[in-house]
DNA sequence: GTAACACCGGAGCGTTTCGCTCCGCAACTG
DNA sequence: CAGTTGCGGAGCGAAACGCTCCGGTGTTAC
């Protein structure tokens, strides 16, 4: 019952959940003292645990994948394809999978990296096919579909706006406000309504940030 | 006649759209040195027009606020209450007024900036009021939730993101991608769905950022 | 009780990037 | 062809960056 390892495990539980956060609102610019204080830790400790900033982000990057798949898992759980895939969308946002966005093509990717990437497309593709299958997601809606509305809507200016400005006594109304918007999203996703506007997206825009160009 | 002048205004066009290209990559931290270079324009000519930074925000600011007014006006001019409402969100967002968010707080707001401001702020009301009135909106949307649905998706992750990377390539296909989330979303707000989640948000969500904090 | 130790926070290093100034030069004008 | 206008960008001091290193503090072993 070491305290000292509790308090290391709590300091690098601060640690991540800082980075996604401070990630959230400055983006590729996340300094590494923004990550710091605002998990209340010194610069020291932040470079015991990673020894350089890309590790760290790194390592953010394969807990939120870790979150998607089990996120996805839980979903595929529900006997109810529509609330399967809705907690699953609503799960992905308000965990705040959009953040990692702006990291892409900043860091290296691992093979551990892709590999669970990859289980998580088709963790969503059964997710998707299911509900389809049921009737109760719109036909015209893909799995590409989902993973942009995820990463569109994982990301809060409001929240994270007010935040940095140290409003919190904003927060709880932003987030209940940011509740709303997500559901509208979701309804958005049930049959029903005219086909959506030209053709399904392709997966590149998904993948193709992650790695180098191609060409060029 | 002079082309001297004709080359002036142009660079002037070219400086506001490169500064809201970049804002919406970099965020606040958006660099003269960037906006200049996007426009093709050099950092002298930049500051002649504009004495300061600020300056260039604030003149960005008010043209945006400019667009939000004309877009609702020509929405409200619309025939169809529904039409008109999903005009001016779909050109809103398209227009890119989320890309504004990031400067909020970070730049004075003028007289005219907020006079402006509160005039849209009818505009909108006066969409949503006759929507509601028809039937065609569903009735637990209020006007600060088109607000912050048109700021939630008015930026968009993977168009600014493979802009910043260079993939010219696959931006017809994201900005595609793109409009059928906010198909989706405009899909949303029609009525039919259950109440949405939470009390309505509050007004101060949307001003308060660009204000000072009132205490503290 | 106290010496040895582990681990914390943050000052400070060199480098990069920032907002902005200033000036040489090209392009119109009369 | 001299005068004028307005362009592009090198370069300034200041600020912020990633990262190193060390004095101080609380824990452990005896």
């Amino acid at each position: 019952m070491s305290t000292r390892k509790d308090i290391a495990e709590r300091n690098d539980r601060a640690l991540l959940q800082a980075a996604r956060d401070v990630l959230a609102e400055d983006g590729v610019h996340a300094s590494v003292a923004a990550i710091a204080a605002r998990a209340g830790v010194g610069i020291g400790s932040l470079y015991r645990r990673y020894q350089t900033k890309e590790e760290l982000f790194q390592r953010l990057s394969l807990l939120s994948l870790d979150h998607w798949n089990e996120a996805a898992e839980q979903g595929l759980a529900d006997p109810d394809p529509w609330a399967g895939l809705a907690g699953f969308v609503r799960g992905c946002i308000e965990f705040g999978q959009g953040s990692l966005g702006p990291i892409a093509g900043a860091i290296e990717v691992t093979e551990e990296m892709s590999t669970k990437s990859r289980r998580g497309d088709e963790l969503l593709d059964a997710l998707v096919r299911r509900a389809h299958e049921s009737g109760v997601l719109r036909a015209d809606v893909t799995a590409l579909d989902i993973s942009l509305l995820i990463e569109q809507l994982g990301r809060s200016p409001v929240v994270d706006q007010l935040r940095k400005q140290g409003r919190d006594d904003l927060l709880p109304a932003a987030a209940g406000a940011r509740r709303r918007l997500i559901a509208i999203a979701l309804d958005g996703l049930r049959p029903g309504p005219g086909p959506l506007p030209g053709a399904p997206p392709d997966e590149i825009l998904f993948t193709g940030r992650w790695t180098d160009r191609p060409d060029a």
